[in-house]
DNA sequence: ACAATAGTGTTATAGTATAACATTGCAGTT
DNA sequence: AACTGCAATGTTATACTATAACACTATTGT
């Protein structure tokens, strides 16, 4: 839980540099994506915040928490799973280009990786070719993980 | 209108190769799909299911036909829109292994590719190497085509 | 103290998806 | 033809995902 501290420590220092005041409901739905490891739905988040916090939340509270999280590049929203998750990348320095998200069907975890910047070069190229542009560089490919495969069957 | 019909020879004649009755709804919305080449809802298939064939069609049904013609290989569901789309290798014999699908976030025109099978054993290899298994060969990238990009701002 | 703005709450509603059960219709058998 | 079994479809209800519109509150700068 000290990792987590640590996060909520560096998405704070973050959001003062940038001007964006960071609340209680910001910081605390943050924390919850930070202890849960996983992705998670709006509704889950608001189900964990009254549990953990003892007080509801309304999820339209939730979605403009996670539009604000997304816009300070804390959170990522996986869009074919309708679940968000913290963003892997917030105590590096460097910004990261485009991130592949392997997302367990099963159990939410989700693996986040970097896509090497010359694939990545070589993508987009292809896109265009066919006519279109990139416009958010996040793939998210539908995976099961180990431990579920293990169970599977 | 024409290529619509020989397509829906095909897949009457797969079906039947298969011993799977595909019956009049089947068809039907099979043709919408292959008319409206975009990427469309099942409620708006239900819509235009009643348009055009002067019939209501509950939206339930629609889910399961697509399942029926996904199963069939005839339709793939693009999970970041929540809508469908005819695939466009019904008419070639070989089976695609992967499909890469370009989604204009604006008119929703999808652009389907094949995944060249080196580069498919090499992202299957690192999704391993990370602890996951893919699960569905499928790829769809978040962008906007050259007609739409044009019209903005 | 005041205005301006951002954040949050309330209520309503639209859109996506499926569960549970009823009914229909067709295929194969007797 | 009547019977049986199964697949397809319909009905009803409900859960989940998401946002619009408007009200209220809190903070900041003047």
């Amino acid at each position: 839980m000290n990792a987590a501290k640590a996060m909520v420590d560096i998405a704070e220092k973050e959001c003062k540099a940038h001007g964006v005041p960071i609340t209680e409901k910001r910081v605390n739905l943050f924390s919850i994506l930070l202890q849960t490891q996983k992705a998670v739905s709006a509704y889950e988040l608001a189900d964990e915040y009254e549990r953990m916090f003892h007080e509801p939340v309304p999820v339209v509270t939730v979605y403009r928490v996670m539009e604000f999280l997304q816009r300070e590049h804390l959170v990522h929203k996986l869009e074919t799973a309708n679940k968000f998750i913290v963003c892997s990348h917030i105590d590096c320095k460097k910004k990261h280009s485009a991130s592949q998200f392997l997302i367990c069907r099963e159990c939410f975890t989700v693996k986040e990786l970097s896509v090497n910047s010359g694939k990545y070069e070589e993508l987009k190229l292809m896109i265009q070719q066919a006519g279109f542009l990139l416009d958010s560089p996040q793939f998210e490919l539908n995976c099961i993980c180990q431990s579920c495969h293990a169970k599977e069957d």
